[in-house]
DNA sequence: CAAAACTTGTAGAACGATATACGTAGAACG
DNA sequence: CGTTCTACGTATATCGTTCTACAAGTTTTG
């Protein structure tokens, strides 16, 4: 008498006995791989359900692939990495395909250990939203396994895919928004990181900020703040910036997030907005609509940037090599926070 | 001569010949297991600290604990998660233990294939936040694998430990609170779920609701709303709430997230906030401090239950199986969207 | 001082998939 | 009709750990 087998889990072999195949042919079956009739697989197919076979993902990983795809945001406060996320799900909707959520809380420490986690984990690809990490270490993890990466500008020669909206055409929008309303003094509150990169989506987007200056003749009053780690401290830089000597009328902010605590600080200090001061974020999250924000800010579609990176995450994984790079044209959205000033 | 490694990788084999012992005795070391003298202990560290030698966890997975946790968040648009997420990771820093998110988006189907997801990633432990599950799956999953909830009022007899704040208390607190701040017609405004359970906050916070009306002889003016699936729907029924004869004069939320939607629709109607309309949340989350929105909430505080869920994770995984159950008091946080009326 | 108990280490069988190498038909070809 | 293809299946080594069973050496016990 065969040994029999002991634990109650369902394997492979459990599916290949029940359908009276060989193991191997499961795993084709598995696999969508070269070399099985029609009537093996609807075979195998009937065993897997009637016993409800489930892959073990572990044992996968020792050998091919795990079908699992590594999402890493900076943070999960910020709405926008939501609507992200979500374009990212529709588009494994219908595949084998899992995605599993790393947080960096932006400090390139833990973005780096959270990479060196999922590689240890076997994933089959990596999506990274705006990283923190050298250009060198990206390569390097490029190297190591397919990546996407939203919210980073690559240089040539990349071994990775991006997605990205036009960082600098959003930016300009956003000047020429603010100058047509009648705003002249105009900020740009940027992110802080400890080194600027010319791969970040701020760097692309302050030099959108200064040309644009430039052309609408408003060079002189270019200021560019750095809003820092906390909230608390964010807000006394705003705080600050808002009692200086020469208070800018409009206020452009990297990204929604932080355009809210200006609203706030602002309200603290009386201002009125847009009446005293202008402000305009980016991204234009779920919040700007709100009728006590009411915030102008730049579109950048997070659905379609997620769902292109997964797309393209996909075809990486079944063989693409050359880099690819796809980028939306930002729109804006006109509301309260920038209405036009009144003379 | 004897076969040389071909792979480049670092494996436990590779560390047990650099440092001249067996692939057992290094294992022995990697898992703190007894029998492992100190000084073969720090000459195996070193190894593999030389080695750069990293677990492959997918390996682990097939035979022993993969040292990875799942989290499950219904949202991530709400940023009390994120407290709670970051009080997990404060309790997991200086550990083996790493944590992968997964996000429900509040179906209860998307929820079922995420656990399945990690149960077959071979995950050492699960917590959840908020289950939308029906109890009995609760309990079959909290079977296969070591579970935390947070957010769920267990039943007697259950085999997983949560972690919650006294939701009841929670909304005595704030119909205390109106109450005595010259408001009657308090309305609370509940999550939209397809089939209450007793185990639901929500479920608990509309019973202390309802007491804490009773008792404050308020008890006429129970009205209990329900918030919809989107922000649009969720505005709509709050604006048909706002405009009805018997418009309440403060609406208690069930969440913060919410109340700032409701924050909104009130602006937009042309009603002031507290004069015309109170409004209170839930979760005390960062956006309840911002000027523009000034909202009175209860602070459950997110960073210890995230904490707690963790610790007892970890100890459950270590092998008790004795159901805790952590609750926190929760803590009323006055601010202008509750200040008291003048008569 | 022999027997028992403990300590420290090793060998090697799992775990559940993948994928290579090969076997066996039947079809196509000259 | 023998040879070469093609299509379909199978047997089995392999991946990197964990962990049981056991061996050898050392200390304690009676």
């Amino acid at each position: 008498m065969a040994p029999v087998k002991k634990s109650g889990r369902i394997t492979i072999r459990t599916v290949a006995e029940d359908a009276g195949v060989s193991v191997a042919a499961v795993s084709k079956v598995l696999r969508d791989a070269y070399g099985v009739s029609e009537a093996l697989r609807t075979k195998v197919r009937a065993s897997m359900s009637r016993l409800g076979y489930r892959p073990h993902a572990a044992a996968r990983g020792m050998r091919g692939q795990t079908y699992t795809l590594g999402f890493l945001i900076p943070d999960m406060r910020n709405p926008f990495f939501s609507d992200i996320f979500a374009g990212v799900n529709v588009a494994l909707e219908r595949t084998q395909y899992q995605t599993l959520l790393g947080v960096s809380e932006s400090a390139t420490s833990i973005e780096m250990a959270l990479i060196e986690a999922m590689i240890d984990r076997q994933m089959d690809g990596l999506i990274v939203i705006g990283p923190r990490m050298m250009s060198q270490d990206v390569m390097q993890v490029a190297a190591r396994l397919p990546t996407v990466l939203i919210g980073h500008h690559a240089t040539p020669g990349a071994n990775f895919d991006t997605v990205n909206n036009d960082d600098r055409l959003g930016a300009e929008l956003v000047v020429q928004h603010l100058a047509a309303a009648g705003y002249s003094h105009i900020a740009y509150l940027n992110q802080q990181v400890t080194d600027a990169e010319q791969t970040m989506v701020t760097t692309h987007r302050e030099i959108g900020y200064r040309q644009a200056m430039k052309d609408a003749g408003l060079g002189k009053h270019i200021q560019v703040f750095q809003a820092l780690q906390t909230s608390r401290e964010t807000q006394g830089v705003v705080r600050h910036m808002l009692q200086s000597r020469n208070r800018p009328d409009a206020i452009f902010c990297w990204t929604d997030f932080i355009a809210l605590e200006v609203l706030s600080v602002a309200r603290e200090l009386g201002l009125s907005v847009p009446g005293d001061l202008a402000v305009v974020g980016y991204d234009n999250t779920a919040y700007c609509d709100l009728a006590q924000n009411a915030l102008t800010s730049i579109d950048q579609s997070g659905q379609v940037l997620g769902l292109q990176a997964a797309r393209l995450l996909v075809e990486r994984i079944k063989g693409r090599d050359q880099a690819e790079h796809f980028v939306v044209t930002p729109r804006l959205v006109a509301r309260a926070s920038s209405s036009p000033r009144r003379p």
